[in-house]
DNA sequence: TATTAGCACTCAAGTATCAAGAGTGCTAAC
DNA sequence: GTTAGCACTCTTGATACTTGAGTGCTAATA
């Protein structure tokens, strides 16, 4: 347990070193105004606090720097009971275009994050598991190719061009599609593999000639691969941060970004609420420098997506949390009255 | 005019330095097995042509580099020549997947081209100009809501989602869509507003009550913006070359790759054939130390799209420009294929 | 006349040395 | 318990020196 003093000492240290990118030393601190005390006593709970594994020194006789122990107490014990549950209305005019999909919100929100911000915002999802399938269409193209197109409940659009087997009638496609449609409008998306080889698989094979072909195509056509919506806004905010001019760490950074699985999976947060990882706590070697804050937004007790902030451990993390406390109810917030309106 | 000799050591000099990135010097020149000239020789044509301006110093006793001028020289007079009218099959495999679409076929293209090199790849297109409305829809998603479907010939979808004015009815709502479809059937996309007013509107006004709010509605969910389609790969690549050590560098080409609008502008290429930009010759300051190959793919006389390559001045400028005219060549191949198929 | 060997000269880049400054830890005094 | 004082450490930036690669020029050579 930290005592008032060494909480204070600690307190100041962080906020110094996240504005300022260097070392402390104990005299800057005690000319600090909230400060009555003189360096060689600062010195003193400085060594005390690196003892305990809050604070490092760069070399012998450098001033402190946070350790990552050091940034996890400040974050747990210092900010974490003064973030109120607030909103900053940052999506306000986004909500009140009328045209504006889901997909698009979310796309410009993390792009005002990052603006906001000086780090790399990633936001993930909506992904709405009871969205359910408003409509399936095949519109043909030719005598040889089509487009299959199937809308979900929440406006969401998936297309997929194919090629129609020689051996697949005009006919049965369209009885295909017939009853497709009949049995699966309103199927959420998720079960509906499941409802597919339930139900509609019988179905075909009494009234489609060829089903399993038609079948097979139906399947690989929409039902495996479930695209991940992830926006990335910022990227090139990192480059600012004073701690990557190595190039190597940025060329380690980008190749991460580009690969959407490791995002997905860095993003994909079992807890509800903000989360942060600091530093080595994170699982990917790629971002043992960064911190990484997650948020998730709901619609009701689904989990629908999260929103995340990527930046450096010196990482202004009072403001980065309170601003992903606020946006992660807005969205909340914006969905419930998005889905209201579409119900 | 270049003489022989002067032509050689340029070329070397250039070769040489391309693949080390370092000075090239006389001693190093001479030594060579088809350079059979001493140093001492070799110092006077360097001298010459640096004095002709297709060679530079770094500084008054370093060795020489290319300058842009020289550059420009070796690809208009030493590779130009040389190109043959080839393939390389290199899409052969990604255009036998029957489920491809058209987009993916060629965001792959980028993907290989990057990775075949080790530079930048910027596809646009395919614009397909004679590209016509297969089916125009409108599927309502709840009372307010609804999204519209855009299927084009070459079965691109376009979706929009909007909220359905209170004064709207539903059944103005179908019957607009049914005007809409039959009059604008075929049409090609880019006389599709021109139609749009000239046909469609007088149309309305007889049998849609509230025509105008119904016109305004459809004209700003597709007909404004005409989303370009842009595919970059291996943004990471330049971040391998040993020019681009520098954070100011790294950052200003990064945000410059994020702005589609510049780089949409920098392909647009109005020659046919394979262009090479070279450093300053690059109107954008963000690219004035980079080379950018580009070239067209098309469909009959149309030009449909550009590849491109985008790299540091020192890029092996044979290989890419092999390539690229190779690709596309196929990319020409694979749409006539692609086009006779869905025609 | 064209080529080459030789040599003095230049510059970049690496290394060593030094001084200044920021900061520490410890001790002794308050 | 707090603080002043002091010796000590380490970084940083400046300066100088060395080395090596490379040049330009001149004079000798084929």
């Amino acid at each position: 347990m930290l005592s008032n003093r060494q909480l204070l000492v600690l307190q100041v240290i962080i906020d110094d070193f996240i504005e300022s990118a260097h070392p402390v030393g104990s005299r800057a601190i005690s000319k600090r105004e909230d400060i009555s005390y003189s360096a060689a006593t600062i010195r003193n709970v400085m060594a005390d606090l690196e003892d305990m594994g809050y604070l490092e020194k760069t070399h012998s006789s450098s001033g402190r720097v946070p350790s990552e122990k050091g940034y996890r107490y400040y974050v747990d014990h210092v900010i974490g009971p003064t973030i109120k549950n607030g909103k900053i209305n940052i999506m306000k005019h986004l909500i009140q275009d009328e045209f504006m999909e889901l997909e698009k919100l979310v796309q410009k929100s993390a792009e005002v994050l990052s603006d906001l911000t000086s780090y790399t915002s990633i936001i993930l999802g909506p992904e709405i598991y009871d969205t359910k399938l408003k409509q399936l269409q095949i519109v043909p193209l030719s005598q040889h190719t089509a487009v299959a197109i199937l809308i979900t409940d929440t406006g969401h659009v998936e297309h997929r061009s194919f090629s129609i087997p020689a051996e697949l009638h005009a006919s049965d496609l369209e009885k295909m599609v017939n009853i497709l449609n009949e049995r699966l409008q309103g199927v959420s998306l998720v079960r509906l593999p499941e409802v597919l080889n339930s139900e509609v698989l019988s179905l075909m094979k009494i009234y489609v000639n060829d089903f399993e072909k038609a079948y097979d195509y139906l399947k690989s056509a929409f039902f495996n691969e479930q695209p991940s919506k992830l926006y990335i806004g910022g990227k090139t905010n990192i480059l600012m941060q004073p701690e990557f001019k190595d190039v190597d760490k940025i060329r380690s950074f980008y190749s991460m970004m580009e690969n959407e699985n490791e995002v997905v999976n860095l993003l994909r947060n079992p807890q509800n609420g903000i989360q942060v990882t600091i530093g080595h706590e994170n699982k990917l070697e790629a971002i043992k420098d960064f911190s990484l804050i997650t948020a998730s937004y709901h619609l009701g007790d689904d989990q629908m997506g999260t929103i995340a902030l990527l930046g450096p451990t010196r990482m202004e993390y009072r403001k980065v949390i309170t601003l992903l406390n606020a946006l992660s109810n807005e969205m909340t917030e914006a969905l419930y009255l998005w889905y209201k309106n579409n119900g």
